[in-house]
DNA sequence: TGACTCCATGTCTGTTCTGACATAGTTTCC
DNA sequence: GGAAACTATGTCAGAACAGACATGGAGTCA
C-alpha cells in the first residue's frame, strides 16, 4: 500500500478487507446477479413493489437483492431470476 | 398421468411434487454444483475429509454437498468451487 | 409547497442453514 | 473374513438469512 503527498492511500479494497480470491468470486458473483435482477425487472416494467408482491416478499427486500446487500443469499437471487423466466443456460452468460 | 397396465403410473417427479420451473432449475444448478465440487476434489486428489479440514467444515458437510442434499445451500457450492480455484468464467461453463 | 411514487436502509423475529458429532454403510486391501 | 479408509445420513445448537415493518431520501407533478 503506497502513501501519497496528499494524505491518501493507495491499495485495493480486497487488501484493505483482507479478502481472498474466493471471497472476492463470490461477492462479484452476488454483484452480477444483483444487476441481472434489476435488469429483468426493469424489462419487465415491474417496480420494486410490484416484483415483490410477485415473489411474495417485500419491497425492501427485492431493494437489498438488486443492492447486491451481504444478508442476501445467492440461493435467493436465484430464484428470483428462475422466477422472473431465467434459465441455467441464460444464467450462465450473465456471470 | 398415465396409468399402466402394470399397476404403475407413468409421470414426471417435477409433476408428482410439483415442482414450478422455477424450482427445477434451481434444483438442477445445485446438482450441477455438486457433481463439479466432486468433480474438482478427485482431481485434486483430495478425500472429503481432506477437503473438509481445507475448508475449515466437516467430512459430513462436504458429502452432503457433493449429494445435492436439500440442507445445502448454493452459497455453500459456490464458495467451495471458489475456494478449489475456480472462477466465474469456469463457473459459468459448468451449468 | 405538498402529495405521491419509487427506491434505500436499519432493525426485529421466526425460519433455515452450517458445522459438528455420532453412527452406519461401502470399498479396498491383506 | 476382518481391518482400515472412505463416504453417507440423522440430529442438534448456534449462526445466518428471510420477510416484514418503519422510515428516510430522491424524483415528479399539480
Amino acid at each position: 500500500m503506497k502513501k501519497l503527498k496528499n494524505g491518501w492511500v493507495e491499495g485495493s479494497v480486497q487488501d484493505f478487507l483482507e479478502l481472498s480470491d474466493a471471497d472476492m468470486e463470490f461477492i462479484e458473483t452476488r454483484r452480477a446477479l444483483a444487476r441481472q435482477v434489476r435488469t429483468l425487472r426493469q424489462e419487465r416494467g415491474l417496480t420494486q413493489t410490484a416484483l415483490a408482491a410477485r415473489l411474495k416478499t417485500s419491497q425492501s427486500r427485492v431493494a437489498k437483492m438488486e443492492a447486491a446487500d451481504a444478508t442476501v443469499s445467492i440461493d435467493l437471487l436465484l430464484q428470483t431470476l428462475f422466477r422472473l423466466g431465467m434459465n441455467r443456460h441464460q444464467l450462465a452468460k450473465a456471470l
